[in-house]
DNA sequence: ATTTTATTAGAATATATATTCTAATAAAGC
DNA sequence: GCTTTATTAGAATATATATTCTAATAAAAT
């Protein structure tokens, strides 16, 4: 019953996300978002509670989307295959990339959330950590900090250092960065054993 | 002539360092800055034109800090050294290195720069673009864009990779950073030959 | 057909903060 | 001592934008 919207809650992420990755957070304006999609303020408000929550909600979708292939990489056990997701998502979703590695998320949305959205974003931090302990463990058969580090410089640290030159000039990685992390990824994870 | 000054322009710009590095560049506001120094805000206005060029000025200084050691210490030939100078500067110069590492330049001080202070940043950005085609040079004996992306990873991109996390944290880079440094330095840069 | 209510619509409001403006001060030069 | 002017002092203004509010709509339920 009631009215039947004309827009959805996923068009005004869908804004959000385009309008931040392309001209950074602080364009993403309720006005700029509204415009975008061709509706009022008023629907922005009727879907979110605030600019802040809708901000929220474009950050744990990006972040899922990079998160949820390279997880099932990592379970798989393959931590170079994991290294090498960052430079290949990157090449595929050059907008989420710009946004998840060029921005600092309380640059995107700070820190009054929810509490469901901070519980998401709990979430993935706990999946990540969790990720690595068992990859870590599997690797050397028991766990301790100074191969989490390792592990952690080699797989995520590195990989993010190979990419972020290509995003802030607005490219593509180019495919030696893929060689650049293997060979770093052999280096550090060899002194593991 | 006039009255003397009770405040000085480095003090504002200390206070406005101060507070970028301890809470974000948005709690950089005029009246925080003058509150720290316990000035009016009208001095501020009056030693600076804007709120930007006061934070361009905070940026410049930060920027200039790190970059005068590490461009010597490349230009004495010395890439490992070089690499390994980001996590002692960075242990050195806790609240600058957040400044410079954690925040964009953009999130700082957005694009209206005065000539001059866009001057000095192009004097920056050019500065590192010669001293990294000299080390080049002097390693390969040519230069190739290839030898100076290996170089600009290993030396500039690697060490950002491996103190990221610890400034992040609030704490100061472990000496196993420098180990993971000069792993992949020797990795990287062996395939120069 | 009437009622109900989710939604559109966009004008009005609130707020934060950069910037400007006017006046008062105080040291230096004469 | 008087004049000049760089500086302090802080109140007033301008502006941008998040948020709220009131009214109009339209589809579904009865």
């Amino acid at each position: 019953m009631g009215r039947t919207a004309y827009y959805t809650s996923e068009q005004f992420v869908d804004a959000a996300l385009k309008i931040a990755a392309l001209q950074g957070p602080a364009a993403v304006t309720i006005a700029a978002v509204a415009g975008e999609v061709g509706a009022p303020v008023g629907s922005v408000y009727h879907r979110y509670l605030s600019r802040n929550t809708l901000l929220a909600e474009v950050w744990l979708r990006v972040i899922s989307s990079f998160q949820e292939a390279f997880l099932q990489t990592l379970d798989n056990g393959d931590g170079l295959a994991a290294a090498l997701h960052t430079p290949r998502w990157v090449r595929l979703h050059p907008a989420e990339a710009r946004l998840l590695l060029l921005y600092r998320r309380e640059e995107l949305a700070d820190g009054s959330w929810a509490d469901d959205l901070k519980e998401k974003a709990r979430r993935i931090t706990r999946d990540l950590d969790c990720a690595v302990r068992n990859y870590v463990v599997r690797m050397s058969g028991k766990y301790d900090q100074e191969s989490a580090d390792r592990a952690v410089f080699a797989i995520i640290d590195v990989p993010y250092a190979a990419v972020i030159r290509y995003i802030r000039l607005g490219r593509k990685p180019p495919k030696k960065v893929d060689d650049y992390i293997r060979q770093t990824y052999s280096t550090i994870m060899r002194k593991e054993k």
